[in-house]
RNA sequence: GGCGCAUUCGUCUAGUGGACUAGGACACCUCCCUCUCAAGGAGGAGAUCGGGGGUUCGAAUCCCCCAUGCGCUACCA
């Protein structure tokens, strides 16, 4: 397959979500995998639900997640224009076409008219449909109905009997009784072409070669067929993916925010994920595995990995639905994998928007520390802030640790000063060996003495690792907090 | 209502007629490690493959019917 074109065509009514992000990934995946071209065609033809910021936030997606493309928006190609917009000229030359040849028809009826005839047929329990009063029009009704000033829209001819069919990649056959398929409109009174027109004619032009879209366009796809039979174009090969389901499992996952069973809000845009902290690595290798697999084990694999794995023939055919806590678990797999230099890089900006005074040298500090810990890069701000702010704030009790009186506490605190400031090295091997001394000169247990120890010098129950963490701190914070933790337990 | 697509542990999946007493991962449980939390290690529980009929020596895998879920049924995509 040395000339595969495979093209994702979004409507830019909204942001970048998940959907979406997976049926780009798998035509990109396709079309790395065989060596073929990955086009980005814009089909901005709803002028109503056009949303500005739509193409830069999914184009700042893909670059985010490492999603290249060969033609489309800013890289330009020979196949251009790539925003539908811009072919608007096109479409009603083909729509002339069709109907010159017969195969498309004017319709006079307005909206408001279709939008009764529905409403009457499923009041009398019939299926909803165009009943094709225009379709057979003469010259001179036609002529009335213009001179009425009516503007029309084009209808495409569908055929009344027999059936159509078409070739799924992944499900195979797929066919149609001819009596349910309407007449569909190609273009609109406003001379916009409807998604179905644009959508056979662009391909055609871009000479893509396979479509790979989510499953819900299955009952247009016969449509499709008719349309290309009537240009006498060849169809490019088809797939249709599963879709994704929301988190209960309840209809197909939101394009807003969706509630799972639990009640909770879970993300769905693709820079929510990225504000949360998740990489777009985790999130590239968790993407593909819905829907596809590489085989019977394998979970974590590398982009190079997955694109030279990548097959259709592994793409299951039933929805899925997204796991959260499963993406949970791989970026913590993925983060637990990174050079720490590159881990407090990323770390970095999400300690400065939460607004604390974080420098580099120590945040390159105390990744070490904390980075088994993380689940999500935004977690570093809770795991880092008590380095960076000058007065902890937490409950005088929580010194006082299990079976422990006030006086045992006060006495770990003493003694904790006095050996943190005699120490001649405050370094993290020196400060446990030191302290690790003390638990056994005092007959404490250690998750006593550095439970003690954690509150007053981070304010946290839980905590990086405490010797790293006091190294890190440096003796005078150190020191200062426990000598406050000793005025709280007096006070 | 009509049409279409789907149906394997709670979830995502492996499985393409015998190697399936159905494998893996997440989540869950127990234990170990342990300064908290994690991470890590060892184990455990969990699917009679939606139901019912066939075909076959043999079916999760092929066929039929049913049920359920989802999708479509716009001058939206």
């Amino acid at each position: 397959m040395s000339d595969v074109r495979v093209r994702f065509a979004p409507s830019p009514t909204g942001y970048f979500h998940l959907g979406s992000a997976r049926s780009l990934l798998f035509n990109w995946l396709f079309a790395r995998r065989h060596g073929g071209k990955f086009i980005l065609r814009i089909e901005d033809t709803d002028r109503k639900r056009f949303h500005e910021e739509a193409v830069p936030d999914m184009l700042d997606g893909m670059r985010w997640l490492g999603l290249d493309w060969d033609e489309g928006p800013e890289v330009g190609g020979p196949y251009g224009p790539y925003f539908q917009s811009q072919r608007l000229a096109l479409y009603p030359k083909y729509a002339q076409k069709l109907l010159d040849s017969g195969d498309a028809y004017k319709c006079y009826c307005s909206s408001e008219t279709l939008e009764q005839m529905r409403k009457g047929q499923l009041q009398r329990r019939q299926s909803p449909g165009y009943d094709r009063r225009c379709r057979e029009l003469t010259e001179q009704q036609r002529a009335a109905k213009e001179a009425q000033g009516l503007v029309p829209v084009i209808r495409l001819k569908a055929p009344l009997t027999g059936q159509t069919s078409f070739h799924d990649l992944i499900r195979g056959e797929i066919s149609v009784q001819n009596e349910q398929l309407d007449d569909l409109i190609l273009l609109k009174s406003d001379g916009f072409p409807t998604y179905h027109l644009a959508v056979v004619v662009d391909d055609h032009l871009m000479e893509i070669s396979h479509v790979l879209r989510a499953d819900e366009w299955i009952p247009t796809t016969p449509h499709r067929m008719l349309l290309y039979r009537a240009f006498g174009w060849t169809p490019p090969l088809y797939a249709h993916l599963p879709v994704i389901l929301s988190p209960t499992g309840q209809g197909k996952m939101s394009k807003r925010k969706t509630v799972g069973a639990d009640g909770r809000e879970y993300d769905v845009m693709i820079r929510e994920f990225r504000a949360a902290g998740y990489l777009p690595e985790a999130l590239f290798n968790m993407l593909a595995l819905i829907g596809w697999s590489y085989d019977d084990k394998t979970e974590i694999l590398t982009r190079e990995q997955i694109i030279q794995h990548f097959g259709l023939d592994h793409v299951s055919s039933a929805p899925a639905k997204f796991s959260y806590k499963k993406l949970d678990w791989m970026n913590g797999v993925y983060i637990r994998s990174l050079e720490i230099d590159d881990l407090a890089a990323r770390i970095q900006p999400f300690l400065s928007r939460a607004g604390l005074d974080a420098d580099a040298d120590t945040v390159r500090r105390i990744t070490p520390l904390i980075q088994e810990r993380l689940v999500k890069l935004a977690d570093a701000v809770s795991w880092t802030d008590l380095f960076f702010i000058d007065e902890l704030e937490y409950d005088s009790a929580w010194l006082v640790q299990k079976k422990m009186t006030v006086e045992q506490t006060q006495q770990v605190l003493a003694e904790s000063q006095q050996v943190l400031s005699s120490l001649p090295d405050f370094d993290e091997a020196s400060i446990e060996t030191a302290l690790r001394h003390k638990v056994e000169e005092m007959g404490l247990k250690a998750r006593q003495f550095f439970g003690t120890l954690r509150i007053a010098t981070t304010g946290k129950k839980v905590a990086p690792p405490l010797f790293g963490t006091l190294a890190i701190l440096g003796r005078q914070k150190v020191l200062k907090r426990i000598a406050q933790a000793q005025e709280m337990l007096t006070s």
